[in-house]
DNA sequence: GTGGTCTAGACCACG
DNA sequence: GTGGTCTAGACCACT
């Protein structure tokens, strides 16, 4: 399920965070969901499990997942919203970045087409 | 001309980076002019001389200024192709920050709208 | 390992960044192999950290290692081949070098020893 | 006569000590021959009158050239001389820079190519 | 005046 | 432990 690439200069613990948003964002986990366990993930990725908690207690203080004693991590019931509500603060990264494609040389149309599909892929 | 601010997550000398060759992409730097020198802009900014040297160090090996010794860092003469060239580079960063954001409940017309807006700027 | 000659007029990160380069391409620093550490390096040379890492972020932006979060630097996969790629670059230097040497009384018979012992070490 | 290139990262003063010492050993200057004056260098070139004299002072120091009072500048008897026993010391630069090549994938046929060229143009 | 190099030491993020 | 960024201040070469 998880999946980190140890090249990317992104940090392995963004990685996971955002790999579970997106695994929330997209259905494949819903509320209540168990999460694999630190200790499973470690092994699986061969990740420090440090690194794993790092991710887990991020995903736990925002109200995403909440420990449940005896039993794991689990998905909170209005993860998706939070989750939702977060990415929207990146539109202006959004903007910046595109700002600067668009000095660049990148016919417009090119660019809407992007937008399009994106949203093709989530009807 | 330049600013920063010492506040951003993002190092001093990228923004450096970044605000140089939006000044080359718009014009206002053309091939030839001469930059603030290093000394100049640490006592504007109120940012040490190093940390100024850096960003024109990585302009300089990317060919985008060139220094001239006892005089200062000049625009290079392809350094507007060069910025584009890094630039259109970004647009697998773009498109995942895109597929993010359609994914989170922004409606398709407000990004298509952005997009315009980028263009309009630009014409 | 690393040597550097503090009186040469060379600079110390360029002293660093060619003998990098000349055990990656000896062979005797691979693919995946990791560097030491800024700080060991240092320590050893009784060099400042910041011209340590200013040799290694030059080899980083030029492919030619990559730094791996909390682990250190290692070499990268195509790193032979963009060193090579860069030597060749110095050909002229070569060129107008020889034909001062030429110009100077050495006999072409030395020269010539010379290129056949270079390639005698090679084999 | 003497040409400059601005954009090179050699310093000027430093190009132009090449080129005199290129023109007196192939003998297009010899010893008594008139040297062109700091001022008409400096305006022909557009170069600073210090750098000019920067020059000067350095090839004179070494006795390539003299000031004669009320003349100017005239090549010495043994000039050539200086000029070879200098040359001959960059013989370490040669190697290095020879060992890089042979590293690089280069053929030793085409060096040893290059090497007799050097010596041709010179017979 | 200009840029380039270096030292000494600090702080942060990552694992 | 690792690398990355930044400050403070020095010295040198070039024009």
């Amino acid at each position: 399920m998880f999946q980190i690439d140890p090249l990317s200069r992104k940090p392995i613990y963004e990685q996971l965070i955002e790999q579970c948003e997106a695994f929330i964002q997209s259905g494949l986990l819903k509320e209540g969901d168990l999460i694999p366990s630190v200790r499973s993930l470690s092994m699986d990725l061969s990740v420090n499990p440090n690194t794993i908690q790092k991710a887990f207690a991020d995903l736990s203080t925002r109200g995403i997942i909440r420990s449940v004693p005896g039993k794991g991590n689990v998905v909170c019931g209005n993860a998706a919203q939070i989750i939702s509500d977060k990415n929207r603060e990146k539109l202006d990264e959004f903007l910046s970045l595109l700002r600067l494609l668009a000095g660049s040389g990148i016919p417009r149309e090119e660019l809407i087409e992007y937008v399009n599909k994106a949203y093709q892929s989530h009807f």
